[in-house]
DNA sequence: GTTCCGCATGAATCGATAG
DNA sequence: ACTATCGATTCATGCGGAA
């Protein structure tokens, strides 16, 4: 049972249980960090300033720099991050001098060698992604989310990312149920609660690496477009409630204000102190909620 | 006007014009490669053997092994391709000791040091991947087409792969339309004989870098699945008629079969006897078209 | 003729087993 | 310890046969 906060708010009640805590922090995050515990995140997920972009903001790195700036940040972030926890890095090269930069997969190989794996990289359709003509090139449509790992043993809740099938695909699937549930008892059942919840998720498919997500047109004033739905579904993916997530480049909080709605811990760090006040003003330090079983998030959107 | 196959053997017709050139030659392509002219060649576009995959019929390069392999190929691509041609290498990451591995990502920085151009990557996104489950990963579901220049003035004809508005805007508010939307792809008209006229009437959109196009199940014994769809857009995009177009891994034939049904010249390679008998098979060496305006290639399909 | 259903099958990947 | 092979997993698609 999840208590939810209309319920505090209503009622006035104090639920037992644990804190669940949400910390902003202002500062250079290659500093901030280093006032991390060892080991102690369960998720890093971060849309960091591209290069060359949001200057103002943050001091315009340059591609040909961009390696050289993430690197001391990316070492940290690997020794704050728990051994099975997983770092996910939203990114896109800019186009410069007519060619797609190599920073990001220069990157990549640095970051193996300071010992990251790199697991995975998911792509992020972006459907409505921002118009323009160019004579020799298209709009760009997505970005990369890459997966990094500090061992091959990581955490992952699969089942809390199923997508209901289409229409048509579930009507098929009825009259095959039968045949379905003789290959279920040729399986060997390891327990009673996993199979109630493979017949609940019977009309659900695990997604695929590429994410369907429309970019939030938000009037925030924060200018990377980060929509919340990013972080939600890697939360659901990659951690618990209860867990601790982490973002060094916070901007509004899109992150820290998911996970205190998700019941994780967070920690947001941001340089500006224009996002910082921002993203404290939107959330609540420390908020008390009732812990018990994982909640059954539903999802009808296409991912 | 154009001219159709049809109307040539149905009434034994020669028209007036150039020759369309389609070779299948038989070898390693790096060898035969060499004796191909310089700068000649208006697009190349190839799905080279995956690393450890094919290995029956290409020898199976392993994935430490793939750029050194891979390199002495790229360098004779370069001097073929004429300075303002495009070269689309559809290639992707195995997984190998549970990360991905970096032999394409390095494949383009040691390209770039050859003198390529990474202009682009396209994101082909397939929606029928292969199936499977695993504790550690989601399906697969797309692949890289890299482009990639000897100039920063490349020809492009992005007018010839615009997608009418009305398909656009319909495919953007059906949230679970993805099902039909592929149906609609896998239903290859010709266009030929509808009236032009009516689309040109209509407001077209630029396609984005994100193409979706299913994998082509077909009973063909080439294991690479290579749809026609690929080679068809990428030609419509950077050729014009009567221009070259190469095929260093040819397959079964997929890009020069597309390429004499749309009046390009064509070259494939083919190292595998069997694959290369199939393509001739498939193929007129040279058949004569009247070749006048570009042909306005209908497209109802979500690119 | 349509529409619907059953079935085979892929550019895959993991973990266990065998040499 | 390291590599090679095998079985299990899973879902969108086209095709053929049936209603």
């Amino acid at each position: 049972m999840r208590v939810c906060e209309s319920l505090h708010s209503n009622l006035n009640i104090t639920p037992p249980g644990k804190e669940i805590i949400a910390k902003a922090l202002l500062g250079d995050c290659k500093e901030v960090l280093k006032t991390i515990e060892d080991n102690s995140i369960d998720l890093i997920v971060t849309s960091p300033p591209y290069a060359d972009s949001r200057s103002n903001t943050y001091g315009g790195v340059s591609p040909g720099n961009y390696v050289e700036w993430f690197l001391p940040i990316s070492a940290e972030l690997l020794r704050v991050m728990k051994p099975n926890g997983t770092f996910i890095l939203n990114i896109k090269e800019k186009v410069v001098n007519g060619e797609r930069h190599t920073y990001v997969i220069e990157l990549i190989l640095e970051m193996r060698k300071q010992g990251w794996l790199w697991t995975e990289e998911f792509i992020w359709h972006k459907k409505n992604c921002y118009p323009g003509k160019w004579p020799n090139r298209f709009r760009d449509a997505w970005e990369r989310l890459l997966q990094f790992n500090k061992s091959k043993k990581f955490n992952m809740y699969q089942e809390n990312v199923m997508v209901s099938m289409g229409d048509w695909a579930k009507s098929r699937l009825r009259n095959l149920s039968e045949t379905d549930k003789t290959r279920d008892n040729s399986k060997v059942g390891s327990g009673f609660g996993k199979k109630v919840a493979n017949w609940l998720d019977r009309d659900k498919v695990y997604p695929t690496n590429v994410l369907h997500m429309a970019t939030e047109c938000s009037n925030k004033n924060h200018s990377a477009v980060f929509p919340e739905f990013l972080p939600e579904w890697f939360m659901k993916l990659f951690t618990k409630e209860g867990n601790w997530v982490l973002d060094p480049f916070m901007g509004s909080g899109t992150t820290i204000k998911v996970a205190q709605r998700m019941l994780r811990n967070s920690i947001g760090i941001e340089v500006s102190k224009e996002y910082y006040e921002m993203a404290k003003s939107e959330i609540k330090e420390k908020e008390l909620w009732l812990l018990e079983d994982q909640p059954v998030y539903e999802t009808n959107r296409n991912w």
